[in-house]
DNA sequence: GTTTTACCTATTGACATAGTAGGTAAGTAT
DNA sequence: ATACTTACCTACTATGTCAATAGGTAAAAC
């Protein structure tokens, strides 16, 4: 039931997926997407510092600020939008940065390495363009 | 953060590949296992429950008793046991079966449905004989 | 009939997630 | 200058799941 992607991991996407379906270079207000996604603008904050610290979106203060991407679609991965905002696609806790590693001859862990890198592998192919209408 | 596996279902994994290694047929006492894994007993009973509903174990009661495989190792795969004792290996909790489907036009949808698909068709591939030393 | 084992029903503590609440700081418009 | 708008920061809370414990009952062997 712990499903690998959390809602912040598939808000992230959608936010991204919302400015990348704006005029480039535009600032948007997170309450308009807020709205426009109908999720909470309170908790997409949250989620908007990650993204701003992680660098891959810029924030602007003030009035008729708001937030936009710092490059083309085509250029975010999905790997690493989700990679920055779960903290982890590790499929196990043993192969999360920073916990110990497991018992050393540990049979199951070539499986979980080689799972790891197929579903980066895949995520890393797919770009924020590629979840844009008729795109 | 949220690992795909839970420790629920690399225990599996550990206990069912313990059981494989053993002379086929024969019964083994969890409380043995539990030691040579180092596993708590009385959580591993509860995992075996769910094996042994699954239809993946036997379980025999008193003296003598213990736990043994119905088939033979190689062909239990990996993705058997782990949907069974975790549940489900949707990516997303939309895709988990009996969760409500997501709003219709998502745009992320086909994304997790090839991710959930990858995921099933690598630990289809594998299986409890694999993980078994000089297998 | 006692022992050994699987099996069943709670309960607990720790932790993560999703979300709320109420602020401060920065920048724009008037 | 001041008001307003927006990003950004800190703290809290409710809920749920996970891992594990506790204390039993039922079946089978000896």
């Amino acid at each position: 039931m712990a499903a690998m992607i959390s809602s912040r991991g598939r808000y992230a996407l959608r936010v991204m997926a919302d400015l990348a379906a704006q005029e480039p270079g535009q600032v948007i207000p997170l309450k308009e997407i807020a709205v426009r996604q109908g999720l909470s603008q309170k908790y997409l904050e949250s989620i908007m510092t990650t993204l701003s610290k992680g660098g891959l979106v810029e924030g602007q203060h003030g009035k008729g600020g708001g937030y936009r991407l710092c490059r083309r679609a085509e250029d975010y991965s999905l790997s690493e939008i989700l990679q920055l905002t779960e903290g982890s696609l590790a499929p196990v806790a043993c192969l999360e940065a920073g916990n110990s590693p497991c018992a050393h001859p540990c049979p199951t862990l070539p499986v979980w390495e080689k799972l790891e890198r197929l579903v980066a592998d895949y995520l890393g192919s797919v770009s924020l363009a590629d979840l844009l209408p008729k795109g």
